[in-house]
DNA sequence: TATTAGCACTCATTTATCTTTAGTGCTAAC
DNA sequence: GTTAGCACTAAAGATAAATGAGTGCTAATA
């Protein structure tokens, strides 16, 4: 059976009023609300026409009827009109971009903060690393008598750094010696170059220099920090405001899920796409955990670090203003992209 | 009138049992569980005692008792007899402590984590740099054609950083010059010494350098950032698995406040005696919003940066666990402390 | 005199039953 | 093809009765 018009029609008025009071629709309701032309029982007949193609559920006899996955996704692929920003929240968007040399992680950090006070969904994000950062400069630094500042400057322009303390005083002299020293070692390497071999084969060229274990072992930490994946969450109490998550028990579950690295990892690590905003519904999620939401995701690439941003919310979210929203943001990005690339021309 | 041997010992099963149960405890539950050799009838007289002396509370005629936060306030300042850490928990907890050199604040964020975990509270923490921190010395470094990273020592060891893009190329000697003019006008100053007049005034020294700007905004910013208090929050989840927040509201409510940095700041503020650990019950409390809450804190000092940590969890918090817990914590990282100053002497 | 058994009483909780309500599907008329 | 009408369904709400965990008090007991 072909999706009438009309059927669409219906389809989408159960949709809407569904996302917004999370109760079963029923024929009436539409009628009153959306379609007075028809009447409800004619509407009841389209229903169960709806039901039989797999667009609608009903929870039980009796009860009106709620969209299935599939329904929300003819809904969403078959052009929703789009949700219009007031201007207010341009505005308000904009303010994550003020800083725009901010370092790419705390933009992102930003967006997701914005993103969920706004819709009052929950906002995700992955940002790792380009893969190939290199060492651009290592340097020590003396503080005071007993303590030195190892630092690691990596050529995407990361600083990582660390007290190390002394057994005896180290001048700056000394210091330029030490750092020079480490640099001939080590500047230009990757940074998944820097391994315990590696490093204890150049320790003989620091004799002398009691605390080079302790800038080995930072330098280490530091490798591995920069290659690790970082995850940022945001607004994910939002999550209980729903009555879907009326449950403590459930509430918790999910919260649980969405504040662990793991599974967000793989929550957000399929985009078919690179670059474009992509929808996930229910069931359609890779994850059992979260078959009761739905995801707007998008990657990004900024400044070298790149991943995913995402939207997380029940399956009744309002996918017209969470799209727009994360639509918005990601031309901002892109903005801010084209205008760093044309400052480097 | 005085509080018996008897009484005492009936106050702490009630409290006890309350602990684990979250349910108000009765006459013959208490007979049956510690004290068998009264009949109910006596515990129940005394009982009523007790509660006549503001040490328990009745929910409803035909209720158990339930401590009131007096009752916990005896219990907990009588000698409440200490939980003993396994060797599983000290070890785990010494974790925290494996990298001594890190950061005090990295140190702080793992401490919460593992002490959320082991007692199923929440952990939280401010952390502060002292108030007169001084500009070690300041850097411009070239990263590549068109950009430039600037960094800000602080003789504290703490380092921020944050790359310019530049318009035209800066190489590694001009960087020198423009770095040494920036130590000659700022090195020594105290981080709240920095505004924007004296930064103003400094500028003409720069000419020539057309993102003179953007360094004085970061210095800005970073000014900014070193003083602002820090706020680490970890396992709000756990909130959740309490059945005084099975009700969703309730418990949205809580996370809110727990993930308020402005509230989390008042009730973290209050330490009557610096470096001692403090209980604070129910009602005690600042805030009407935590009146259901019991926490657990102590102020500490370390690597420059100062604050409080605390476990925020039900008032009827298993306080011999967490008390020894944070004690636990609390001497391990004295050690550190007494370490570090020794390696200074 | 302190303890305890016994008992009437209270009130939240549970269970059962009935009622209401919001919805359906089907049939027959328009 | 549309709609009015009606019987039917199942959840949710209301009411009432039964249950049970606990109390306080009194009088008997050690």
């Amino acid at each position: 059976m072909q999706l009438s018009d009309r059927k669409r029609k219906i389809l989408q008025a159960i949709i809407h009023d569904y996302i917004e009071t999370a109760e079963p629709v029923g024929s009436r309701t539409i009628c009153k609300n959306h379609i007075s032309d028809l009447s409800p029982a004619t509407i009841r007949n389209e229903m169960a026409d709806l039901e039989e193609m797999g667009y609608l559920e009903q929870p039980h006899t009796s009860a009106g009827r709620i969209p299935s996955d599939l329904g929300y996704r003819v809904f969403v692929d078959s052009g929703l009109e789009r949700y219009r920003l007031t201007i207010k929240e341009m505005l308000q968007m904009q303010e994550a971009f003020k800083h725009k040399m901010r370092e790419a992680n705390s933009i992102m950090s930003e967006i997701s903060s914005i993103l969920s006070q706004m819709t009052n969904y929950t906002a995700v994000a992955t940002s790792k690393r380009a893969s190939n950062i290199k060492i651009q400069s290592l340097q020590v630094m003396p503080i005071d008598a007993r303590r030195i500042l190892a630092m690691m400057i990596t050529n995407d322009g990361g600083v990582k750094n660390q007290l190390i303390v002394t057994h005896k005083e180290i001048d700056g002299v000394r210091a330029s010696e030490i750092t020079a020293v480490l640099n001939s070692c080590f500047a230009g390497m990757t940074v998944s170059d820097i391994t315990p071999e590696k490093l204890a084969e150049a320790g003989a060229r620091f004799r002398g220099f009691a605390e080079i274990d302790d800038v080995f072992e930072f330098m280490l930490k530091s490798a591995a920090e920069i290659e690790k994946q970082e995850i940022i969450v945001d607004g994910s109490i939002n999550m209980l405001s729903f009555p879907e998550y009326s449950d403590v028990n459930k509430a918790k579950r999910i919260l649980e899920y969405i504040n662990d690295k793991k599974s967000l990892n793989m929550l957000l690590q399929s985009p078919k796409r690179e670059n474009e905003i992509e929808v996930i519904i229910g069931n359609e999620n890779p994850l059992d955990e979260f078959k009761d939401c739905s995801i707007i995701m998008c990657s990004y690439n900024l400044g070298g670090r790149s991943g995913s941003i995402g939207l997380v919310g029940p399956r009744r979210m309002n996918y017209s203003k969470a799209i727009s929203m994360m639509e918005y943001l990601k031309n901002e990005l892109d903005n801010i992209i084209s205008e760093r690339t044309d400052e480097d021309e």
